[in-house]
DNA sequence: TCTTTTTATGTAGTTGACTACGCAAATGTA
DNA sequence: TACATTTGCGTAGTCAACTACATAAAAAGA
């Protein structure tokens, strides 16, 4: 690894950029991984998977807002989660804007494989941030940003 | 902001998704930043430009390294800088492969303005990460996860 | 010198997120 | 009850990164 990274010198003006690059190389190797230990499922359908065993059955927007994504994305998710025979879908009958999603009798039976991955993708990154308060850094982050965000905080710093 | 996030409830298993949605969110916010301030760069344009400002003039691969990027996004970023008139770009008269790209005229004129901007922004961030160590953090999570990947430690971890 | 390997660039295709917009059902209001 | 507004879902189009592959020039080696 070369010593050679002008974002890094950049400081805080380097700082989102610096967020992006880690968080898509992490997606691109999470997506490699699944595919050396050929598992058919992709980078974040554990949520999915994770949200509806823990909070069962629910709508779109409900899974969009419990996970905060744009529901769009949600439905490109479930989606091809619905193709793998890992979703099922029904209507709402009290509602019938409202679609329902659960997981699958073949969800249910590949959990515990896919669980066992997800550990040992938790332990990974617990032990690789041993000691730095990471999740306390992104929780503030997100109260930051997520709140009054980089546009906001820059037309502020602006306008002085 | 509902207090209803369930990727946050995942602990460090949820991490690198948390990652993901914070720098998406400030990126989406940088380009709805310059698009009010009717400036018409695009974000990440920056770092092409305080590149070839502080270093000077470099070839396509070049840049790929000094940023960490692939080079096949360096093109894409520079090849839009082009059509804007913001870069110049000539062969190598000793290597007739490499494209060596630098700074016009348009970006030397336009360079002060476009600096107000960025230092409103890095202002917002630091002002934001105040009394967190954030930048320690993220280059622990380069240390490490550039070296030995998110892919590595998981299995590592399932070996066990 | 001729051939093979490496390097630099470019193109094509994939991915995952987003916003904007449209439609239909439910809800609120006059 | 009729009309207007809100809500839920879906589609279309945009964007920025990536990998894989192709091509041409330079460098290395037999």
């Amino acid at each position: 690894m070369e010593n050679n990274d002008f974002v890094k010198e950049l400081g805080y003006l380097g700082f989102t950029m610096r967020l992006k690059r880690i968080s898509d190389a992490m997606m691109h190797e999470g997506r490699r991984l699944y595919s050396d230990l050929d598992v058919d499922i992709e980078p974040n359908w554990y949520v999915i998977f994770k949200l509806l065993k823990s909070r069962g059955a629910q709508s779109v927007t409900e899974i969009a807002e419990s996970i905060r994504m744009a529901h769009p994305s949600v439905i490109h998710i479930t989606n091809k989660m619905m193709d793998a025979g890992y979703l099922i879908s029904e209507k709402d009958p009290n509602d019938s804007r409202k679609r329902v999603l659960d997981l699958s009798a073949r969800s249910v039976k590949m959990l515990p494989e896919y669980e066992k991955i997800w550990n040992a993708g938790e332990k990974g990154v617990e032990l690789a941030l041993e000691g730095l308060n990471a999740l306390e850094i992104i929780s503030a982050l997100e109260d930051k940003f997520f709140n009054k965000g980089f546009k906001a905080r820059t037309l502020e710093q602006l306008k002085k």
